[in-house]
DNA sequence: AATACAATTAAACGATTGCTTAAGTGTCGT
DNA sequence: ACGACACTTAAGCAATCGTTTAATTGTATT
């Protein structure tokens, strides 16, 4: 929602030259950036490809840490990192069973993103 | 469409205790990590604060480098390196005018990621 | 042609990140 | 209570990344 091609005013331009409107445009802008402050915050998150592996095979079924480290064939100390940093973000939750622990996703907008990028990335090629 | 929730199998497990079914599972879910291959390079462009800010100005209006630079408070060469990955990815477009090199949106998946992350990003506080 | 300006490119430095090895929790079976 | 196993945490190292400074390209003006 917050998203929007909305034109505030012609560009405001520093240029030396040619620079017809005021610098309110600037302004305004700048002020508009704090609506996406900390945002990239999730996109680093899935910015890495062993996490958004995770991820998507956590959209799969449930699996437990052990599981997840010999699927993707990792050390389980790298495998429980990267699900600690998923956790902080709410993006996965666990439940403990016996001597293992099972993780599964928490966000459903997760898999909305993987989608939509994967749309851009099939386009992209 | 690539992700669902469909459950292959019972999780498969290495686990040394309590391992019921074949490997077959753990394959198959080996198998669709395919599906995913190099996806999070689109999730590591925006996943930096500068690129998203950048973009998020180019999703309101069509403005020149020297006017991104301006408005982040960051310098040139800063603001056109980041650019030159954007058109890369082919997320942003160019268009030359004396001078000035104008830049947009190339991509309306893009604004789409962006308010799906702001979604989870206003849920999670 | 010469200068000025917008933008790009290259090299270099500092900071962050992801993995490995090793040590530490927690839980179950004997 | 002891040992085994699943997992977590911590420290250290190599690699990647984003910025800065400086040099270069391209376009317009005089």
């Amino acid at each position: 929602m917050a998203v929007a091609n909305v034109a505030i005013r012609p560009p405001a331009d520093c240029c030396d030259t040619y620079n017809p409107s005021s610098t309110e445009s600037r302004d305004a802008l700048r002020a508009r950036l704090l609506e996406v402050a900390g945002l990239s915050e999730l996109f680093k998150v899935l910015g890495d490809e062993t996490r958004a592996r995770i991820l998507y095979l956590l959209s799969l079924q449930e699996l437990c840490v052990c599981d997840i480290a010999e699927i993707m064939e990792m050390s389980l100390p790298a495998v429980s990192h990267h699900l600690r940093l998923l956790k902080a973000h709410r993006l996965v939750k666990y439940r403990r069973e016996g001597k293992q622990v099972y993780y599964s996703l928490d966000d459903d907008h997760i898999v909305g993103l993987i989608s939509l990028a994967q749309a851009h990335y099939a386009e992209a090629r």
